[in-house]
RNA sequence: GCCGGAGUGGCGGAACUGGCAGACGCACAGGACUUAAAAUCCUGCGGCCCUUAAAGCCGUACCGGUUCGAUUCCGGUCUCCGGCACCA
């Protein structure tokens, strides 16, 4: 016979809910605790992904509370985005309807698994009384020099009909539809996060309970270079071209200098040019060649000579500038000075245009010709033909040549990042409207506080042609402007969702505060968030995001922390089949399925079982059901000894049987275990393992003492609660227990029972197990030795031989040297 | 190319500080119960050698090193996964 899960799910779900057993308000009179999971986007269905995500964040929260903590555990919706637009599109559904009645639905399969989640502070994105907030953080950052409208050469991804952020372009295709990226010349709001590109950086060291790997990932993102930048001038003119490089050591080796394209200066430096048509084709032809093309070292170095030159500052030597594919124009100056011999980018390029590579730096200071180079030298080394530089270590050199530069004025010390400004502005409909009026005589105006949230309008068409459905908007487009009262028309671009969920943790502080975004009392009370929970695809761009997010507000004095993660774990994927579920290989499990045949304890504490939870994980069918079978076992254990069980009864720990220490010890050492695999280490697979043996330990116990049963049942109980919560409500219920398993205080362990008379030792001779033997904890080394050699055993290999060694591991190893 | 992480039975995984490799679970095989099946319970389960058993040998991707002792530490190689990638 089973359990009955679904009777006892649907009652337990009944009274939590019932009781609001898991509502939190600010208590200083205990510790608090914030755990969270990352929010979902209502697509319409939980997925396997979440229920590991949210099954781990919820033995997280319950534990904590167990251990007296009062645990903030919120739960909420990503809501605004790009599906329900083109769920719009495509049945006619209003994006609305369409995301309200997808949080309905999983927000009901979320009650379903039992997560001690307080549902009084759910929030939606997409909800006026949240926007209303993201706008006003739009605000904030504008009138703080934080966010700015700038025309530029964007990513717009042709297919979803807007501009991307840099972080959404993945291998030059659409983070979300994977088609190719494209540029436009566009005119788009940023927020200025390159403000904080070097506290970003410095403060990932701060971030102690971060994955070194996610701390990699942002720090390699964020990209900070030292170096210096260079001026050099054009040749017969007073025009300065600026470059930058880390390499200024290498500056004797200029032998042609490159430029970008698309750069603004090529239009002075080539028009009238005896090559201006050779150079007008190439940067037509470059106009064409798709990001992807260009962007990769496999593709072929490929320029044109702009018929100018400029002078080597320190040499004064004259050299060729050109025009080249391998230049990008967003990071330093678009103009790059070239050194084949040692930079193989530059090498490849002076290869094919025979240009001069002239080597200054060798590894032993000794000459060496560039024409003999296979490909260039860009380790240490001794600088040579570098006038006063020559015999000094080219490290050393670095920071003399940029001290020798800045006084000659020529040049100065430079650090540059990889970072881009965020850009947030697209050209949709489901998101945030931007706060922004544009008049005639004003320019663009901040709509005051006052007057949020500016409402998405709802008279909207969804053709899926053409322009965003917001501009289609009768209603929406004409405002009078907030400074002088002249019709004007709003900003039609929404923001990028990443803005909304940059600082979702912070309204779960105070979800219904119609005055402020959150009370600053409250967030001090319950930030930062303690353990942050979610996948490792969100390494970057939202966390990235969310960081800044804080570091401004902090700096704005609204928040105190400048940190919001404390710590992070980053879960693996679950697999089915070696690789990621998809609708489009039919190899996805639903969880409504497996709730609906095993329940919603049987579903989480596979998942939680199954793999640790950073680790990917494989979908097992027949594991599941090796689940189910271990919960059946608990309940029928629980159910078959009822009538021995009572909490209350006691024992006299100096009369126990072998036994009864036996089962002592396979319970407290499940309760030390447990304790530590679930508060430090996170590994929830072995903590269950080692519950899984105290459940054999009691099959297996064949004493007669009650109330030790007694005892390891009700540890047994609590022990499993985190992990399965229904059931093990109802066994506490069955077993007599007062109030709920919940409420009850995580149990610790008695030192005493992990205390072993006598323990089994391994004898090696020579590093090889040959014997076993039983040896009392008591005995002193030299007690051990003569005990040992006079095992028979052991003598037949220490017999006429000479013993070298005799090394003892206490509790576990003797290993005995021979010769 | 650069930066991370990983590689252990038929499978998921364990071994936490250098100390019995394979905990726990799945699958499989045999047995008990049953008219039968399911469920449940018991037993076995890395490989080689062997009729069997005992004993022995090999075994944590590969090669080598340190050590009384290495899945664990060091050097090198291979493979897989993730991230970044013409960032000057």
């Amino acid at each position: 016979m089973n359990y009955d899960f679904k009777k006892i799910e649907a009652k337990w779900q009944k009274h939590w809910e019932d009781t609001k057993a898991f509502k939190v308000s600010e208590d200083t009179s205990k510790p608090k605790y914030y755990a969270l999971e990352m929010f979902p986007y209502p697509s319409g269905n939980l997925h396997m992904g979440h229920v590991r995500n949210y099954s781990i964040g919820d033995v997280v929260a319950r534990y904590k509370k167990m251990n007296g903590f009062n645990v903030l555990h919120p739960m909420g919706w990503d809501s605004f985005g790009l599906p329900a637009e083109n769920a719009a599109i495509k049945n006619g559904a209003n994006p609305k309807d369409w995301t309200l009645s997808n949080m309905d639905t999983m927000r009901d399969q979320l009650k379903s698994m039992g997560i001690s989640y307080d549902w009084d502070r759910e929030v939606a994105t997409c909800k006026q009384d949240y926007y209303k907030w993201t706008q006003w953080m739009f605000l904030q950052l504008y009138n703080n020099d934080l966010a700015y409208k700038k025309k530029s050469y964007v990513n717009w991804c042709p297919s979803c009909k807007t501009v991307l952020a840099n972080e959404q372009v993945v291998n030059g295709k659409c983070e979300r539809c994977k088609s190719d990226v494209g540029k436009k010349d566009l005119e788009q709001w940023f927020f200025s996060i390159t403000k904080y590109a070097d506290k970003l950086l410095a403060d990932i060291d701060k971030l102690k309970g971060w994955p070194e790997k996610v701390k990699t990932m942002q720090a390699n993102w964020i990209g900070k270079s030292h170096g210096a930048e260079v001026k050099f001038q054009l040749d017969g003119s007073d025009q300065v071209l600026t470059v930058y490089t880390t390499r200024p050591d290498t500056i004797y080796g200029v032998s042609f200098m490159v430029m970008a394209p698309e750069s603004p200066l090529t239009e002075s430096i080539i028009s009238g040019s005896e090559t201006e048509k050779e150079c007008r084709e190439f940067i037509n032809k470059m106009q064409f060649v798709k990001e992807m093309d260009r962007a990769s070292t496999d593709v072929e170095k490929e320029g044109v000579f702009t018929g100018k030159y400029v002078i080597n500052p320190l040499t004064g030597k004259k050299v060729p500038l050109y025009l080249a594919n391998y230049v990008l124009m967003d990071y330093g100056t678009g103009v790059v000075m070239a050194v084949p011999a040692h930079d193989q980018r530059d090498f490849e390029f002076a290869k094919k245009y025979n240009l001069p590579i002239d080597v200054v730096i060798t590894p032993d200071g000794s000459d060496m010709k560039g024409s003999e180079l296979i490909e260039s030298f860009e380790a240490e080394g001794i600088m040579i033909n570098s006038g006063e530089f020559n015999g000094m270590n080219n490290r050393e050199a670095l920071a003399k040549m940029i001290d020798y530069m800045a006084e000659k004025g020529i040049g100065e010390k430079k650090t540059n990042f990889r970072l881009r400004d965020w850009l947030i502005s697209r050209q949709r409909y489901w998101g945030a409207p931007i706060p922004i009026i544009y008049c005639e005589d004003c320019g663009a105006v901040a709509v005051p506080e006052s007057d949020l949230p500016v409402i998405l309008p709802e008279d909207v068409e969804f053709t899926g042609q053409g322009q965003s459905p917001l501009t289609t908007s009768a209603s929406f487009k004409h405002a009078p402007c907030p400074k002088c009262g002249k019709m004007g028309t709003r900003d039609m671009d929404t923001m990028d969702t990443f803005v909304c969920s940059s600082w979702y943790f912070l309204r779960y502080c105070d979800p219904h505060n119609d005055k402020m975004p959150f009370d600053k009392d409250k967030t001090d009370y319950w930030m930062n968030v303690d353990q942050y929970i979610g996948g490792v695809e969100h390494a970057i761009l939202h966390l990235l995001y969310a960081r800044f997010f804080t570091k401004a507000l902090c700096d704005l004095g609204y928040v105190s922390c400048d940190e919001p993660f404390e710590n992070l774990l980053t879960q693996g994927m679950v697999l089915k089949d070696g690789t990621k579920m998809s609708k489009s290989l039919g190899n996805v499990v639903s969880p409504e399925e497996i709730i609906g045949k095993y329940g919603a304890d049987t579903a989480r504490l596979f998942i939680l079982f199954a793999a640790p939870p950073e680790r990917d994980l494989e979908w097992s069918d027949t594991a599941v059901e090796g689940s189910y079978r271990f919960l059946n076992r608990v309940f029928r254990f629980i159910d078959d000894n009822k009538d021995k069980i009572d909490f209350n009864s006691s024992y006299d720990k100096s009369a126990l049987t072998s036994d009864d220490k036996e089962l002592r010890y396979t319970l407290n050492y499940a309760i030390k275990k447990a304790t530590d695999d679930i508060s430090i280490r996170f590994n929830f697979n072995t903590a269950i393992s080692c519950v899984m043996e105290l459940v054999n330990g009691l099959y297996s116990y064949k004493g007669s003492n009650n109330a030790l049963i007694s005892e390891a049942a009700k540890d047994l109980i609590i022990m499993l609660a985190p992990f399965v919560p229904h059931i093990t409500e109802e066994l506490w219920e069955m077993a007599g227990g007062e109030g709920s398993v919940h409420d009850q205080s995580w149990i610790s362990y008695d030192e005493t029972a992990l205390v072993k008379d006598e323990v089994e030792m391994v004898v090696q001779i020579n590093g090889k197990v040959k014997a076993k033997m039983m040896i009392s904890t008591t005995s002193s080394d030299d007690e051990i030795k003569e005990v040992v050699l006079a095992n028979d055993k052991v003598k037949e290999f220490t017999e006429g031989k000479q013993i070298v060694k005799f090394i003892v591991v206490k509790g576990k190893l003797i290993n005995i040297v021979v010769k």
